[in-house]
DNA sequence: CTCTTCCGACCGAGCGATCGCTCGGTTTAG
DNA sequence: CTAAACCGAGCGATCGCTCGGTCGGAAGAG
């Protein structure tokens, strides 16, 4: 029986996407030619284009499989955590950390790429990004409501919350000085002082 | 006498260079065309290669200037508080959130277009994005060894500050809900909490 | 003062290379 | 035999950059 090597992407990407996704984090969109995406998924360039309609779409699809496998996670951490708003809160914390730092490719591409996009995937992607800061939102506002969290200005620490998590993408190695469960740690424990979290 | 409505930039950049500046930010530099920026330059292409010898020497340019701009006015911000802890670090992150908020272009610049300079420049531009981050590290590590800061991570509070404050560049607009003197209150009220600031 | 020279600022045209993409096939699995 | 998977060759467009100039104003010569 074999182990999942990706514990934080639960569907896998295409050969094909995953080359895309490798050389845009290295070149970006514009600095990456369909022919270097073709030569690292061996295959021609033609090749390529039976399977995707444009290097348009393998952004998209690249960027679109980044978010909904981060909100998707960030649901499930939510449904499986104890519902007291700092339960809720360490749980959310931790999937983006863990996802920004395990799937740095895709966590980089999701926010360094946006202007890369059409204007209606933009929209969409955008969309997406909302919805995923809503859930920080509702968690640190319930986290106000019930006393849990002192901080005068939610929206904001929320934001700011959701993007210090955000940039471990930039910076994290997992052959750096902070194992994975460290940086875990103390991420939540820096998160908790910026909601000022009782306790 | 002429009042400075440039708070924010030490020396004002060439109007090439501002024109490129803007190509950048809106469409990255890969997919910024030469052509473009001398049509907004209101030059011809030759004219732009009279006074730069490349596109990479535009980039390299405005984003040196960005670096060196936001590290002058560091050190001048440092220099006229007070040199305890808290007023070292008020005054750097005020700095730190005034540059994002009010010249996002050279800020968002400055972090998004690093994988498009050459080796060297980059190398360069590293080490100026670290000793920027140092001024950090030192402000915080100073309040912690005072016993004014109670963070148990300081060097990752550190990054995760100036995280924070680098990705007001992505989002904050002056015509939007939060006055400049608001955003710049409100995080520094989020950053205090976040090393744990006595008081 | 005029005339000549010179130089920095600038441009029309276009070079070779590369871009995204496609045509007209061949190969391969079932 | 079919259909999906794949490829060599090359299309038109655009890329970064340069060649061979023009032009106006400052500097020097008479």
């Amino acid at each position: 029986m074999a182990i999942d090597t990706t514990p934080s992407s639960l569907t896998p990407l295409s050969p094909i996407l995953e080359a895309a996704q490798e050389c845009f984090v290295e070149q970006g969109y514009h600095g990456t030619s369909i022919r270097v995406i073709a030569a690292r998924a061996g295959l021609s360039v033609p090749g390529l284009y039976h399977h995707y309609r444009s290097k348009q779409q393998m952004l998209q699809d690249v960027m679109k499989h980044a978010m909904t496998s981060l909100y998707r996670q960030s649901e499930d951490a939510l449904a499986a955590a104890e519902t007291d708003p700092l339960a809720q809160f360490n749980a959310l914390v931790g999937c983006l950390v863990r996802f920004h730092a395990f799937e740095r490719a895709p966590a980089f591409i999701a926010y360094s790429e946006i202007r890369s996009l059409d204007e209606e995937a933009r929209r969409e992607h955008i969309a997406r990004r909302d919805a995923q800061q809503r859930l920080m939102d509702q968690v640190v506002e319930a986290g106000v409501a019930a006393g849990e969290f002192t901080t005068p200005h939610p929206t904001e620490a929320s934001r700011a919350i959701v993007t210090m998590c955000t940039s471990v993408a930039q910076w994290y190695r997992m052959d750096g000085p902070l194992t994975p469960d460290e940086l875990v740690d103390r991420y939540l424990a820096i998160a908790r002082m910026t909601i000022g979290a009782r306790g």
